[in-house]
RNA sequence: CGGGGCGUAGCGCAGUUUGGUUAGCGCACUUGACUGGGGGUCAAGAGGUCGCAGGUUCGAAUCCUGUCGCCCCGACCA
């Protein structure tokens, strides 16, 4: 991981700018509205910094607007320096631009469609893939003109099936979308090393921001692709868990992580007979645990694949992968796709059942009955020593004191129709990949930034190809990077927050201090608040003034609430000694004395800590 | 898409089961007085087509039908 570009949280070259309350909309509010459940959506709410529309759609107020912006010129600034280009493309995309590429198909109900006065349909965009390729397909036909980054900061559309948690997942979102254009995958001016330019540049932005996060390895998903990474704000309420190796530094996301060696033998003799058990109308795993009196780690859950293009209208038989995993752990559909080296999706139940599997009932046995069938095991299931609960591959009933060796003899050493194989979840206290001594360590994050190589996907489906210096047409190589703004304005909530309101990052505040005007109407108050806020912004601090006619008690509340980084208190008592009082959001209590001529110079420093 | 739930003042809610005066409470809002360092006190006010449309009834927030919107859990998900 690469450091941070060491530049001061705040610039001191800049002049901050002035706002009072009594200028501005900030609506606070005692009570959160009832769908509000999460930190971030609580407190961004009642501080008054959003405000919802409609589902998963929201109003930026001023003070939500000021910390997007801070956080869409740090992207700005690393983008740049990174050597990207900032562009802005248009929200509505013609619908013909997702059929070319098939993503109306893969995004689904995901896409916002709708259809103008002339019958066309189109397409609030999620993405721009598409509107960028067919850009430079046609104004880029030289190997020359590349490589190229282009990016925008824009209003984003998904129709989420299930909008929440505020500005988490919304229907409309601020996202940061770059694209990079290459004739080859690395070398001089290859993907790799924009790749890589924008790795370094993620780093950067969000370290810029004052937020702790992971990048994690993770799965490209549909949008395509090779190689990706996921940035992710450690937060405890995030909805993505995540795994660490202590040891090596290592994280990936729970879909891509990776299981270090574990051993496995079915050799081991049996416990006892193989023994039937009548569990009706029990297909599920806690359930026939219960039942049978074993704990779900005892038990082998069987889950049944079919390999996509296989049975069905294909014309060639089904042919059916069966992942078998301890009852206790998930099984991962992109590693079985992996082991088997075959796109599956799981089986439709009805098509399995006809083909002779008992569905919830299923053992790893059947395949001696089933053809065409293939089956990986887990190497924490595939334990010869023990004595398993698992399916009978009949309705209604399981077996006890399944045995491997017993159980499935020779075919145990098929290699064509049985291997052992990392097929599920990875969890907490797994071996690490990396270090295998080393214990994987989980945690949860929110996803605000993903990077992929995209390879040639978009460029190949849109016939993107330019002139080599071979003389020859190449394909284009893409990737793509995207950020979410108003995502990562919520993840910093969601990360820095205590009972009393948010807690920002000096970085991204909205306002750098905060001056609690005590009696806004007492001339030597509102003189030295003026004095104080004009000093601090020709050092470079954006000030809030408190200037409302409100008691004490409220202006504090709402101070703690709006959670900007210093609070500057003017009152009488203080004043008449020549000082205000000062601290820091983080501190407890009513903050010290600070002399007027210093406050300054205690304002930056502290904002620079 | 499966399961559960909610639409009554800006926000949070009661009232609906069992139809019956003028639809109520807290916060917020307005005015005045007091108060003045962690969401004050008192007084007086303003604010509602009870989501919408139909129906039943002498009478509907309340019952019926339809419809729209929203939320939660799950599934799904750059």
């Amino acid at each position: 991981m690469t450091q941070a570009t060491q530049l001061p949280l705040i610039s001191t070259a800049r002049r901050g700018v002035v706002k009072r309350w009594t200028q501005t909309l900030i609506p606070t509010t005692r009570d959160a509205p009832s769908d509000a459940e999460t930190p971030s959506h609580i407190f961004l709410v009642r501080a008054g910094y959003i405000r919802r529309v409609g589902a998963g759609i929201y109003d930026y107020l001023p003070l939500a607007l000021r910390s997007l912006m801070k956080i869409a010129d740090i992207v700005r600034e690393e983008m740049e320096a990174a050597g990207a280009s900032e562009m802005l493309m248009p929200a509505l995309e013609p619908i013909e631009l997702f059929e070319g590429t098939k993503r109306n198909i893969e995004y689904g109900d995901l896409l916002f469609q709708l259809e103008d006065r002339h019958g066309r349909k189109v397409a609030l965009g999620p993405t721009h893939e598409e509107v960028i390729t067919e850009l430079m397909r046609l104004s880029v036909s030289s190997y020359k003109q590349l490589p190229l980054n282009l990016y925008q900061i824009q209003t984003k559309f998904r129709d989420e099936f299930r909008p929440r948690a505020g500005l988490l997942r919304c229907r409309e979102f601020i996202m940061k979308d770059a694209y990079s254009f290459h004739t080859a995958l690395d070398g001089d001016g290859g993907l790799d090393d924009a790749y890589q330019a924008m790795y370094r540049a993620y780093v950067n932005v969000f370290t810029r921001c004052g937020l702790r996060f992971t990048v994690v390895e993770a799965e490209s998903g549909p949008i395509g692709g090779s190689a990706s990474h996921e940035f992710m704000v450690d937060a405890p309420t995030g909805e993505d868990t995540i795994l660490r190796c202590p040891a090596s530094g290592y994280a990936a996301n729970v879909e891509k992580c990776e299981i270090g060696p574990r051993e496995s033998s079915f050799e081991g003799d049996p416990a006892g007979h193989l023994e039937e058990a009548h569990t009706p109308s029990m297909p599920g795993i806690h359930g026939v645990a219960e039942h049978l009196g074993v704990t779900p780690a005892q038990m082998l859950k069987t889950i049944v694949f079919q390999v996509i293009g296989t049975g069905g209208d294909s014309g060639s038989p089904p042919r059916w992968i069966l992942a078998c995993v301890r009852g206790d752990h998930e099984v991962n559909e992109g590693k079985v796709r992996d082991a088997c080296g075959e796109k599956v999706i799981l089986a439709d139940e009805k098509l399995a059942n006809q083909a002779g599997f008992a569905i919830g009932y299923v053992s790893p046995k059947i395949i001696d009955r089933v053809q065409n069938t293939t089956l990986l095991i887990d190497p924490d299931a595939g334990q010869g020593t023990f004595a398993w609960a698992t399916g009978a591959d009949k309705p209604d009933f399981h077996v006890k004191n399944f045995n491997w060796r017993r159980e499935m003899g020779a075919l145990l050493e098929d290699q064509s129709r049985v291997r052992v194989a990392d097929i599920r979840n990875a969890e907490a206290g797994d071996p690490s990949p990396k270090d295998p001594s080393a214990k994987l360590e989980e945690g949860r994050g929110i996803e605000v930034g993903h990077i992929f190589k995209l390879g040639d996907k978009y460029s190949k489906a849109m016939g993107f190809e330019v002139m080599g210096e071979n003389q020859k047409r190449t394909p284009v190589i893409m990737g793509c990077y995207g950020i979410g703004v108003s995502r990562t304005l919520a993840a910093s909530v969601e990360q820095n927050h205590d009972d009393n309101g948010i807690v920002w990052p000096a970085p991204i505040a909205p306002y750098h201090a905060h001056i609690v005007v005590m009696k806004p109407d007492d001339e030597a108050q509102a003189k030295a608040a003026h004095d104080i806020a004009e000093r601090l912004a020709g050092a470079g601090v954006d000030v809030f003034i408190d200037d409302r006619a409100e008691r004490p008690g409220v202006k504090f509340k709402d101070a703690d609430l709006i959670g900007l980084p210093i609070r500057l208190t003017v009152a009488d008592k203080a004043l008449a000694e020549g000082a205000v009082e000062f601290k820091r959001r983080t501190d407890e209590g009513k903050g010290e004395l600070v002399p007027l001529d210093a406050v300054v110079e205690r304002s930056v420093e502290a904002l620079n800590t």
